[in-house]
DNA sequence: CCTCTTGTTTACTTTCGAGTCTACAAATAC
DNA sequence: GTATTTGTAGACTCGAAAGTAAACAAGAGG
């Protein structure tokens, strides 16, 4: 029988918001049980309310943290040519907690404000940039939605391929992003 | 009091298949409770049972159907300059069974196979005709994912956005397909 | 008029997973 | 060596939503 791994308090949080990201990562809030979190965890499920209050808490903890180091890398203003290469480096520094965000996260009614203010305004600032380009403030709205849908699909499809060519995956991206802009103008 | 409604029995199939495809489409199968969708088809929660076994029976009647309706009018076979604006007309004939299936239906592990083979088979005919464009196969791969996410994005966004100009919709939807797929090239 | 079908209402049971309680074990720190 | 912290195990409660049962109401068609 093997020994049983102890750890600091704040450490085990930690440990314990990894794999509750790996977890959830999978199917999502209501499709991923706490067994299924403490399991991946290596922990009992006694373990995860000795540290966060609820499901529900763990949860926004999860979405908190990839929300927050997403925030970090990518900045929340403005677009530059800088944007998408750091968009797929935040997306590489934390794989699961990025595809938990777009994939699952933005569905859920109950969760998806954690990453609505972010894609609200990523996608304001799209369509700031493409308002001189076209004239129907509709069709840019589209637009707009449309590009930054073509960045976080091309990341996650990236991240999905096993991250092939780190190195030329942003320019990858970005050529698909700008060839969407010129087509939509 | 307002008297109550009678149907024959398959027109109340029918009926409460269209009230569940609009309760669902809010935020899916979890989210939505029976009694939603008994509320949204003006109907007791009891009728439900006398149409369907279940809610999973209920919910997968309702994928099998909008499933069904898009392959008549997208045909499942080939891509042509038709296809983009035929999977319009779908997305217009029943906007809400599109969502679904895409939005939510996509997402849940207990029912994406009814949408998965859709979404595979489109995937392989996007990556065939990208295969002669794009060496490395896994970034034809890549493109051909990002290709089938934009068409549908686009749709989806179009939908969103209040259905503007649907005689224009397809040619821009198209425009923005070939964008990514030169800029992936 | 009678019967079948469609419908309602109300109350019930079942199920499943979240969340709790208690008692115990063992590593660590002082 | 003792107290504290981190952990386990297992049995339990609770609540929400699915699913069932029974009794009754009323329109439609023969």
């Amino acid at each position: 029988m093997e020994t049983v791994r102890r750890m600091p308090r704040a450490e085990r949080r930690e440990q314990i918001l990894d794999a509750a990201t790996r977890a959830f990562a999978v199917g999502g809030y209501t499709a991923t049980g706490l067994d299924d979190v403490a399991a991946e965890a290596g922990v009992s499920r006694v373990i995860l309310y000795r540290h966060f209050e609820s499901k529900t808490d763990l949860y926004r903890a999860v979405l908190d943290r990839a929300g927050s180091r997403l925030g970090e890398r990518v900045g929340e203003s403005g677009f530059s040519d800088q944007t998408i290469p750091a968009l797929l480096r935040a997306a590489d520094a934390d794989p699961d907690g990025f595809r938990l965000l777009f994939r699952y996260a933005a569905r859920e009614p109950e969760f998806r404000d954690l990453i609505d203010d972010f894609t609200r305004e990523s996608v304001q600032i799209a369509r700031q940039h493409l308002a001189a380009r076209i004239a129907d403030p509709k069709w840019a709205d589209w637009a707009a939605r449309l590009v930054f849908a073509v960045a976080v699909e091309g990341v996650i499809a990236w991240l999905d391929a096993g991250r092939p060519d780190p190195g030329t995956a942003a320019e990858r991206v970005s050529r698909a992003v700008h060839g969407v802009i010129e087509a939509a103008s």
